[in-house]
DNA sequence: ATAAACCTTCCAGCTACTAGAAGGTCAAGC
DNA sequence: GCTTGACCTTCTAGTAGCTGGAAGGTTTAT
């Protein structure tokens, strides 16, 4: 199949699967004598596997090796399992972070009366504490 | 005083300060006959203003609002609420992107044995999720 | 025959820096 | 005066993960 069915089926633009074979992530079946990409269903397959991963915030590093993983017969469960929890920490700091952030931000937005006169602690609590 | 001065002052790299003078954010009071940056105090006010605001996790472009409001003594606080507001919208947009990743890699890992064994169900659900 | 809709490759751009190269300048020590 | 090292300058290129567009070939339908 074409590039452009590849893509509908798999969910994944057309430039991002060029991209992904760029990378060497997937590479269709074959080449026509067209030079037209030719896509098999297990590269579709591939390609919403890797759609998924990357949903859930794989990097294509991460993505590189579940793939392989994906492919080994041999693997061992434990390899897959830490590099999904290594994904759930860094969310974890992530979420930290955001959260952090988003608390100093409401507190400085609720005490801003927001209307037409210029002063604001928002603008005062950047200034100041960029002053320390 | 030097760009070294002013980014240990401030807490933002020389390189970063330079940057954003390239993007427009910040320029030395004035340059030296031997071409050097000379920075004033409240050059560095501002590149510490800066570096709180990134901190927080506005863009440049919102840090360029920011600026252009903290220079604005005619300003409005609703202006300046309202780009606070709108990166609290979305922290939260993102903070529950990642707490629904979280959830279904969580799942995932706890099924997982994680051990010698191939069969995992990590694998499985980014595999047959995908073949939907 | 021609137009629309594919396909190809390659190059540029996005965010917000960061690293490094090539070269000028300055202050200290001898 | 000379050297050494630590500054400084500009410019280019790279990072992640695509995305958009140009230039050109192919296929399909009319």
């Amino acid at each position: 199949m074409n590039i452009s069915e590849a893509a509908e089926r798999s969910g994944l633009p057309s430039k991002t699967i060029r991209y992904y074979e760029d990378i060497g992530l997937v590479e269709p079946a074959r080449r026509l004598d067209n030079g037209y990409r030719d896509y098999a269903p297990r590269d579709v397959h591939m390609l919403r596997f890797l759609s998924r991963a990357r949903g859930l915030g794989f990097s294509v590093l991460e993505c590189r090796a579940l793939v392989a993983l994906y492919a080994d017969a041999d693997r061992k469960s434990a390899d897959v399992k830490e590099i999904a929890l290594n994904r759930v920490s860094d969310i974890d700091a992530k979420i930290a972070d955001l959260q952090a952030m988003r608390e100093i931000l409401m507190e400085l937005a609720e005490t801003c009366h927001g209307d037409d006169r210029p002063d604001c602690p928002i603008i005062d609590d950047l200034a100041s504490r960029a002053a320390n």
